[in-house]
DNA sequence: TTTTTTTGGTCAAACGTTTGATTTAATTCT
DNA sequence: AGAATTAAATCAAACGTTTGACCAAAAAAA
C-alpha cells in the first residue's frame, strides 16, 4: 500500500503539502503541484479512508438496517437509499435482520462500533422502545413511526386503505379486508382508511367482512378458500399486500368465480408482479423507491448540518388501476 | 465517545492491559479484571473498529458489487452472502451499479480506499477485462467468470438449458427458445444446452426457432405477438428468464392460446412470481441463495488464508416442474 | 539464600491521515 | 536596500487502537 509518506518523499515535499492539496487547503506552487500529481500518479496512490475517518470522525457510510432484503418492497427503498446518497460519497452498509429482534440488537452494536454517520432504521416492529438505542447519531426511519422523537419517512397508510376502499365502493358495498396481522402499525391505519372510506359512504363498518390473514400469498389464498367453503358471496376485496391478493386471487380462480365481472380486488404495496399477473392487479402503489430517496436526502441533511429538529414526512400513495377492478 | 484511555484511567491500569484483556491475549489478576469490567460496564465503552482497522488492517467488511438490487435474482445472492458473512462477524457494503460500467468503476476506487477485506463482484459484463482492477485483495466473482485468475462461483446454464429443453421434448419437437441477448454468457451457455438436448434427442437445431428479444417482460410478449403475427403455430417455448415467460404467457393468454394445454413452456431463475402466477410457471430453478452463500464462505476462506489458489465452483440448477408443462 | 522462571503489568512506537502552529522563502512596499 | 507583508511549505501532535519489548514482583528451582 502507498501512503501519503511514499508520495510525499517522491515528490521531495512533506506529507502535510501532500495531504493539503489533495484536500485543495492550500495553494502551492504550479510546480510542486505537478511533482505532486506526477507522484500520485506513479505510484498509484488512493487515501487510506480508515485513517482520514480516525482522523475526522467521518466514515462517509450509513447503516441501512432493515427486515428482509429479498422482499422487492425493502430492496426498491435501500436502492432509492443508496442512489440518493452514493451521489455525495457515501456507502451504506447492508444489515439484513431477518425478522430477528436479536440480529437486529446485533446489527445496532456493529454499526456503533463502526462510526457510521447515519442510520436509516426500518425495525422488525418487534422491539417498541427504541429511544436511546441510536446513541447520538443522525437516524432516520422509514416507514416506521415512533412519536416525534426521531425523524422519518412514512406513507399515507390511512389514505392508501381509504383509496382503496372508494375505488371498490363503486361496484360493491360489501368489501371483504384481508388484512395481515392487526398488531402491525401500518396495516392497522389502512384499516382505519378502510373504516373511514365505509362511514362516508354511509354503509356500516361490519367486523366479520375483516379477516385477518398471514401477510403472505398463502395467507391470502387460505383465506378466501375459507370463506368459500362458507358458502359466502364474496364481491369485492381489499387485500391489505400484494402477495395477500395473490393469493386470493389464485383461490379464486381455481374455484371458478370470474375476475373482475363476479369479484373486484384491490391490493397493496404495488409490487413486480402486480403488474405482470393475469389479470392485473389494481392497487395502492407505495412510492418505494422515493421513500428510500427522501430517507436519503433526510440522512445526509443531519449529517451536514449536524441534527437539528426531526422532521416528519409522509409520502402519499396512490391507486393504480388495472385489470381486477 | 469513550476510549481505551477512559477506562483504563478508571480502571487504573495503562491502556495496553485493556487492550490485552479485550482481546484475551494475555491473563490479568482477577481483581483487575473485575475493575476493568466494571469500568466498561459504566462507561459503556465499545471499541472504535475505525482504529482497530487503522492497526490491525483488518475492517470486517466486505464490498459487493451489483448491477441491481431490486432484481430477486441479486437480492437472493446478497441476501446469501450477508447471512453468512455475519456469522463471522463480517459487515457488507451494498454497491448497486444500475448496469452503469462508470459506477462499477467508482465503487471499484472507493471500495479500494475503504480497505475492504474481500469483494464479491457480480459486473455489469461490459467491461471485458477486469484483470488488475481488484488490487491483490480476495475477490470471488458470482454468476460470472473470466478465465482461472479469479475465484468464481456459477451455476451449469448448459445444463440449465439441456433440462428445460429435455422437458419440452416429451411433449413436442418444436421448440422456440426465447433468448436473451446472445452477447451475455450465461445466455448463450443455455441456448447451448438447448442445442445439445436437441441433438441429442435427434432432433435438428433450427435457428429460426431461437428468438432474441429483450430481457424482460415486454420483450417475451413482443416476441409472442410477432410470432402469432406471423401465423406460426406455437407449441413449446424455453424462455430464458421468467420474466420472459411470463410475458410471453400473457401474450398467449391474451390470444386465447391455452397453458399448457396447448402449449407447454419453461422459464428460467424460478424467482418468486414463477410460484404465484397462474398458471404456475414450470421453470429452471437457480439456486441463488446458495450462490451467494458459497460466495460468502469462499470469500471468508481467502480472507482467512491469505488467499490461495483460485477456486471454482459450480452450482447445479434444478428443473421445478409446475402446471406450464 | 541466590538464581531462574513465571506472572502481571507498563512503555512506547506504529498504523495513515489532518491541521493548528510555525518556519522559510518570495514578494511588495517605503 | 531593508522592513513589512504575503505566500509556500514544514513540524509535530493527535485520532484510538495493537503489540513487541521491557520491567518488577512473586513463585519455583537451584
Amino acid at each position: 500500500m502507498t501512503t501519503l509518506k511514499d508520495v510525499a518523499e517522491m515528490a521531495h515535499v512533506s506529507v502535510s503539502t501532500v495531504s493539503y492539496v489533495l484536500n485543495g487547503k492550500k495553494t502551492v506552487r504550479p510546480e510542486t503541484l505537478l511533482k505532486i500529481n506526477a507522484a500520485i500518479k506513479e505510484l498509484g496512490y488512493y487515501p487510506n479512508q480508515i485513517a482520514i475517518g480516525l482522523k475526522t470522525k467521518r466514515t462517509y457510510t450509513i447503516g441501512v438496517i432493515l427486515p428482509d432484503i429479498s422482499n422487492s418492497f425493502y430492496a426498491d427503498i435501500i436502492k432509492g437509499i443508496e442512489d440518493t446518497v452514493h451521489l455525495s460519497g457515501y456507502s451504506v452498509i447492508l444489515c439484513n435482520t431477518e425478522n430477528d429482534e436479536n440480529r437486529e440488537m446485533k446489527y445496532l452494536n456493529t454499526l456503533l462500533g463502526k462510526d457510521i454517520d447515519g442510520l436509516v432504521f426500518i425495525g422488525t416492529g418487534k422491539t417498541k422502545d427504541i429511544s436511546g438505542k441510536f446513541g447520538s447519531r443522525p437516524v432516520v426511519l422509514v416507514d416506521r413511526k415512533f412519536g416525534n422523537e426521531f425523524s422519518s419517512v412514512s406513507v399515507n397508510n390511512i389514505l392508501g386503505g381509504y383509496l382503496a376502499t372508494k375505488r371498490l365502493l363503486r361496484d360493491s358495498s360489501d368489501i371483504i379486508f384481508l388484512s395481515g396481522p392487526a398488531s402491525v402499525n401500518t396495516i392497522s391505519e389502512r384499516k382505519i382508511g378502510y373504516r373511514n372510506a365505509l362511514v362516508e359512504a354511509g354503509v356500516a363498518f361490519n367486523e366479520d367482512n375483516v379477516i385477518e390473514c398471514d401477510f403472505t400469498y398463502d395467507g391470502g389464498y387460505n383465506a378466501i378458500i375459507g370463506i368459500l367453503a362458507e358458502h359466502r358471496r364474496i364481491r369485492a376485496v381489499f387485500a391489505s399486500n400484494d402477495e395477500i391478493a395473490l393469493g386470493a386471487m389464485r383461490a379464486m380462480i381455481e374455484n371458478g368465480v370470474k375476475i373482475p365481472d363476479e369479484v373486484k380486488i384491490v391490493g397493496y404495496d404495488d409490487i413486480r408482479l402486480a403488474a405482470m399477473y393475469t389479470p392485473a392487479l389494481t392497487t395502492i402503489r407505495q412510492p418505494k423507491y422515493k421513500m428510500g430517496k427522501r430517507a436519503g436526502e433526510l440522512i445526509l441533511d443531519m449529517i451536514m448540518n449536524k441534527g437539528g429538529e426531526p422532521k416528519q414526512v409522509v409520502l402519499e400513495p396512490v391507486l393504480v388501476e388495472r385489470e381486477t377492478t
